[in-house]
DNA sequence: CAGTATCCCTCAAGATACTG
DNA sequence: CAGTATCTTGAGGGATACTG
């Protein structure tokens, strides 16, 4: 019985994003590093996801290009995971996931965000708190392409 | 053992609209419904996908308001998936995915298309063929949420 | 043609123990 | 702390037979 249908030689580009980032973790680990999450431990804490699907997930991202791994910079012995140029071209693909999902999946009055603070409970508004120049996406972000990535 | 973990509750809007349409051919289907497809059979043909996992899909989807049914066109007994203002509001996560694999999944010579004529085997272009205006996503789409939809 | 039902297999994912 | 290895389970998915 044949595995599963890879979709990574389809002519279609919306088939072959799906078949790469289409999964349960993929798009959320690329969340977390856009808001400045770079290390394991982290990502685990804030995902929740288990430790070796974790592992899978930041492997496969390096391997695909969208994360690189470079040295801690606290001078401990581990690594940090960076979004590359090409990661960080996924910006508005999450933007517009955020974006729809706030629309369409959230009750009138029902409070979100894409990450809590971890001491204060409080929620981080719009997309990323590194965002250079300030812009905030919502609601005011028509033009997603143009939008500054966070710095890298 | 707890089942998979949900995340449709999450304070992330990323992360709901993950849970919802973040799996292997949730967006497949919405893509192709963009392009014109409303029939059972041509969603089967055209993903490849197993009848029983398309059905699951179609309905999962009408479930979450993203498509909804209506009777066939052309008076015979059966239905037509059709996508719902929520649903065509999904367009800007297309257009996302679209153009971050052709930028970044494709070589540099290899041609790439969302959909492929079936019988001719030509390439359909841009994006769908249905948009009214004539617009083309690629390459100098920049604004993705005030992009017009195709007529529902 | 438009689905539904059944069977079965693979793999994603969770828990947890382990190593440097 | 940063991972890796192992085990187990259930979900996702494919093939195909079946019904209206």
């Amino acid at each position: 019985m044949p595995p599963r249908k890879r979709m990574n030689h389809e002519p279609c580009p919306v088939a072959r994003s799906v078949d790469l980032i289409g999964d349960r973790w993929s798009l959320l680990v690329v969340r977390d590093a856009f808001d400045g999450t770079h290390r394991f431990g982290d990502f685990q804490r804030s995902l929740g996801v288990a430790r070796n699907i974790l592992s899978d997930r930041l492997h496969k991202l390096v391997e695909a290009g969208i994360l690189k791994t470079q040295a801690a910079s606290d001078g401990t012995a581990y690594q940090e995971y960076i979004l590359t140029p090409k990661g960080e071209s996924l910006f508005p693909v999450v933007v517009a996931l955020r974006q729809w999902g706030e629309q369409h999946l959230f009750g009138r009055s029902e409070p979100h965000s894409t990450l809590l603070d971890k001491r204060t409970g409080e929620p981080i508004p719009p997309m990323t708190p590194k965002a250079r120049d300030g812009t905030t996406l919502l609601p005011a972000a028509t033009e997603v392409r143009k939008l500054s990535l966070p710095p890298s």
